[in-house]
DNA sequence: TTGATATATGTCATAGTATAACATATCAAC
DNA sequence: GTTGATATGTTATACTATGACATATATCAA
């Protein structure tokens, strides 16, 4: 439950793990998990950072996977249909789900600074939001929490060390 | 502390309250309140909904207060940035501030349905992520909290009258 | 009142994000 | 192998947002 993004971890294997995980659920779920797809979730937690749609195409492009806006846009509509990949709306871009064994309503942690981002768990059905959904009568489906401020590495402690 | 948004209200003394507030506000902040920022909070007060910057423009041409995309956004950016309009970035749409008495971080309550937006607050320094930031050494300045699901008015209840 | 500075507006141009629409290809089941 | 559903290729366009620079207005000091 740590939220993964700050901290120095196994990448590699945190890559073909995430992978594998997915090429799983597509296979039970029946869901096609076509080239395109797997490179563009592949893109995402190399980079373990959100990239905007038009940055993994010029990934795409390069390795003649597709050219145009579509296809990025499409495998990325997949992706975020099935919970594989977050769209991050304050900065109109993408990224890997850090916990991709679990369903959940992710939070995230972006730094201003080096523009990182953390996924953290977060509970619906708690908290005042729910108290007040359910008080006046509306039902929440789906949530976006994003919070923005300084990481571990970007905050004043560590930039004094650059000064 | 309720969510306006959902419930009937007296709007003309709302959309005046609002208005008269924001007015004070600037004053002994020494904003300026220009007619365009005053149009523009105005607009969105009335409409009670989230508009996009494109919409209000087209008020704002209609009206002969301007006709370019800067004009909305440097309104919008005045208004965001001291917290009388708040940005969903879920619909890349604006709204007014429903709480323009405090300082506040809001979180909307969106309704898929019919679009309408309620304001309600919530407490950073309480729940999970300001645990979980705490504990990483992640410092939050802001927050941006959106659910999306359905409004007593669009809720299966109410659809079956329609029916 | 004038001049200096900061703030706000008008306008043109362009950058960045996203989808509609339709033809073609591939997959899955019968 | 035909059929129907799903996925891809491609063109075009819609929607969202900002850079840049000239002009105007406000604020304040002398």
């Amino acid at each position: 439950m740590d939220p993964i993004g700050f901290a120095k971890h196994d990448h590699d294997s945190c890559v073909a793990d995430a992978v594998s995980s997915v090429e799983a659920r597509c296979q039970s779920a029946g869901l096609q998990f076509t080239p395109v797809r797997k490179r563009v979730l592949e893109i995402l937690l190399e980079e373990h950072r959100a990239l905007g749609a038009y940055e993994i195409l010029d990934r795409l492009r390069d390795e003649n996977l597709g050219s145009q806006p579509p296809v990025a846009y499409r495998a990325l509509d997949f992706l975020t249909k099935h919970g594989f990949v977050h769209k991050i709306e304050r900065l109109n871009a993408f990224i890997a789900c850090a916990h991709p064994h679990e369903v959940h309503t992710p939070a995230f942690l972006i730094c201003r600074e080096c523009n990182s981002v953390a996924e953290a768990e977060t509970d619906l059905t708690q908290g005042r939001l729910a108290q007040i959904a359910s008080a006046t009568g509306f039902s929440i489906e789906r949530a976006i929490l994003e919070a923005e401020g300084l990481c571990p590495n970007c905050s004043p402690k560590h930039e004094a060390s650059n000064a």
